[in-house]
RNA sequence: GCCGCCGUAGCUCAGCCUGGUAGAGCGCGUGCUUGGUAAGCACGAGGUCGCGGGAUCGAACCCCGUCGGCGGCUCCA
């Protein structure tokens, strides 16, 4: 996928198509930032960059020109069809068509028209048409018709890409003829909601890949299975870590003995961690009375998601999160300016319901624990402490992954759509400062004075932002910034994981908070006697304990570092002669803290290591005559590489392997 | 919650279209085998086919409903 980085020269008036002609793979042209068809004239004499149907941006013009083959050959199978918007995606594309549900022996026979309307080799042309004609030619499709009335300006105009019947509302650029698009394949069908708003139409959701050859689509196909052998669940179950009853405990997963020794080594890390950079542990119920869930603002947004029940006349909510009761604990005392930071933390197990659609596996599950904690602060000392968990971020992927591909992103408020947000209001007319979420009051009004002459004041906000995208510069980090992803009550740096299939999950998140500590009146008291408002700092390092074994076992394969993994080590004796050593090397390693065990099953030596395979041990050690005689081991590794060794140099290494925490 | 696909032994799956009351491999148990690096051999146990209803002489199979799982959408740590 390399790029081409000659430049070639095009003349004004001349295609770029003549201008590359003559050399292969090129699909498009690139003047400065703006992607020309090869059918487009240039405007001027200047340079163009060829793009390659190869490149990461050739590849996205393929993918485009293959949402429109969808939508092409959907309408000539359903003319009732409304497409609506079809865009190239990260490994293929999908295009939402309002229309009758589509079965998957429909999907089949859309895909064949596509490889149809594909061989036939269909010349995809450009055409240019104001907005009076594209209204007209788009008029009975109100979705089209939606857009273009709010893309395009009074007067103004924009392209429209044909192939054969077929015509698109759409800027570009594509392939030049249907031909391109034989390597296309269609993956599922889905429902999505026109603009994503659940209240709107549902639209059907076609997704679909389509690749520059029929080799590449094959690989993509085979990767693609691969990586469902890595999938949490399936390896949970093999390697014995977990389960799910979906029938007794629909979302809830339950850990076996070996889940639960991958919990508390992590646990046991994240305690060091803490203790470290002056985390203090605490312990709060899973179940408070209504009255805390009203004051933190969870009943008001959160409570359909909340498990909640009556005993005896008193409502009481099941935690979905663990801030009201580390909140209790910091409020049982006046704190001077002196006392700050005050950090609590706790494996905080939280249960939300998720609805049903929405579960899944351990990165979606019902009950979760996150490695919670809360921070109460000084507006001085934000900066710093929010670099100090950036820095426990850094510290712990880099003993979790092997190879870390963790994206940093700054939600921040869209202030151009605040409504949603917690707000300071100023009032024009009597001055009164007042915090209000516009989506949740409806009309909003001075409390003092009834004015609607307010203004908004992000002052709290900016400087929060601020904190955060000082403290990711200061870190060294590069990030991007998401306008309207910030929480409602605070902008936060989230940081994400992908999974097997190259999903983007969550896991890290720290949140700026200045709202919650006013709904509870916390304060200090500052050197001149005066009270002043806490700032409170949200935070999860590991984010769930669920989500991060989920990411750490696709990741790896199973193969987790070895101070992780619930089989360090696991002896096979060749036969009954040398299972006397196998029980004494197996007791010295026990001695030590590793986790050792001797198979005795009654199996050949080759049965065994193909059964213990599914398992992920760390180290199998095979043990025979040799071996006992030498006092050696012979040490088969994760990548099944394999060593003889003296059994006490195997012996320290693993020691020293787990106790430094490395991934070998 | 919405759309598609799916639910049969502990696990992976076949049987369902074209109704006649269940089958394989792995695993498990017992015995033989003492085996040197990804399946040694034999025998055996194990399933009210997710659940409820309907039509049928008869349902794993057809119809309806429901619960659950997977991929997306929405929501979300």
């Amino acid at each position: 996928m390399e790029e081409k980085r000659t430049r070639f020269s095009v003349k004004k008036g001349e295609k770029f198509g003549d201008a590359l002609s003559g050399h292969d793979g090129v699909i498009a042209a690139k003047v400065g930032q703006t992607l020309h068809d090869l059918s487009d004239v240039s405007a001027e004499d200047s340079n163009c960059t060829p793009i390659l149907l190869n490149s990461e941006e050739g590849i996205m013009i393929l993918r485009h020109s293959g949402a429109h083959l969808l939508a092409q050959s959907v309408l000539q199978l359903f003319p009732k069809a409304l497409p609506n918007a079809g865009p190239p995606t990260e490994d293929g594309f999908y295009y939402d068509i309002f229309m009758d549900p589509v079965s998957s022996e429909t999907l089949t026979q859309i895909e064949k028209r596509m490889h149809d309307i594909a061989s036939k080799k269909i010349p995809i042309v450009k055409k240019m048409l104001n907005k009076e004609e594209l209204l007209r030619k788009f008029g009975g499709n109100k979705f089209k018709s939606e857009r273009i009335a709010e893309k395009i300006p009074d007067g103004g105009k924009s392209t429209v890409y044909e192939q054969a019947e077929f015509t698109d509302f759409c800027t570009g650029p594509h392939v030049p003829h249907t031909g391109y698009l034989m390597a296309s394949k269609l993956l599922s069908v889905s429902s999505a909601y026109y603009k994503g708003d659940e209240n709107l139409e549902k639209m059907v959701r076609i997704y679909g890949t389509v690749f520059p050859t029929r080799k590449e689509l094959d690989e993509f196909l085979e990767l693609r299975e691969e990586a469902a052998k890595r999938d949490h669940r399936k390896l949970g179950q093999e390697m014995d870590l977990y389960l799910f009853n979906s029938e007794l405990a629909p979302g809830f997963p339950l850990y076996t003995p070996n889940g639960t020794i991958i919990r508390n080594e992590l646990m046991k890390y994240m305690r060091e961690l803490n203790s470290s950079r002056g985390w203090e542990e605490v312990t709060t119920p899973h179940v408070f009375k209504d009255e805390i869930w009203r004051k933190s603002g969870h009943f008001a947004k959160y409570k359909p998601n909340m498990f909640v029940f009556d005993l005896n006349g008193d409502g009481y909510g099941i935690k979905p999160m663990n801030c009201p009761g580390h909140i209790t604990i910091f409020d049982r005392k006046v704190y001077s300016y002196r006392d700050l930071p005050v950090r609590y933390s706790e494996f905080g197990t939280v249960y939300r319901y998720e609805k049903s659609g929405e579960v899944g596996g351990l990165t979606r599950p019902r009950m979760f624990t996150i490695d919670d904690g809360h921070a109460f602060l000084r507006l001085d000392q934000v900066v710093e402490e929010i670099l100090s968990i950036l820095e426990m971020v850094k510290e712990s992927s880099s003993k979790l992954f092997e190879e870390p591909e963790l994206a940093f992103n700054l939600s921040l408020i869209d202030k151009q759509n605040p409504d949603n947000f917690l707000i300071s209001y100023k009032c024009a007319n009597c001055g009164t400062v007042t915090e209000m979420r516009k989506a949740a009051e409806g009309e909003i009004k001075c409390p003092s004075c009834s004015s609607e002459r307010l203004s908004p004041d992000f002052t709290k906000w900016d400087d929060a932002s601020n904190s955060l995208r000082e403290a990711l510069k200061r870190a060294g980090l590069s990030y991007r910034e998401f306008p309207g992803d910030a929480a409602f009550y605070g902008p936060k740096i989230d940081i994400k994981a992908r999974d097997a299939i190259r999903r983007e999950w969550q896991i890290s998140t720290i949140q700026v908070d200045f709202f919650m500590p006013a709904n509870f009146g916390l304060y200090y008291v500052s050197a001149d006697g005066k009270k002043e408002p806490i700032i409170m700092l949200h935070r999860a390092v590991y984010g769930s304990f669920e989500r991060i074994m989920a990411i750490m076992i696709e990741g790896s394969a199973g193969k987790l570092p070895t101070w992780l993994s619930p089989h360090q080590v696991i002896i096979v004796p060749v036969n009954d002669s040398s299972s006397g050593y196998a029980e004494k090397i197996n007791a010295d390693l026990l001695s030590h803290g590793i986790r050792s065990s001797v198979d005795n099953s009654n199996d050949t030596v080759s049965k065994k290591i193909r059964t213990l395979h599914s398992l992920r041990p760390s180290y199998i050690l095979v043990v025979g005559q040799k071996e006992v005689d030498e006092g050696s081991v012979t040490v088969r590794r994760k990548d099944n590489s394999q060593e003889k060794m003296p059994f006490k140099d195997f012996a320290k290494m693993v020691n020293d392997e787990i106790r430094e925490r490395r991934f070998s």
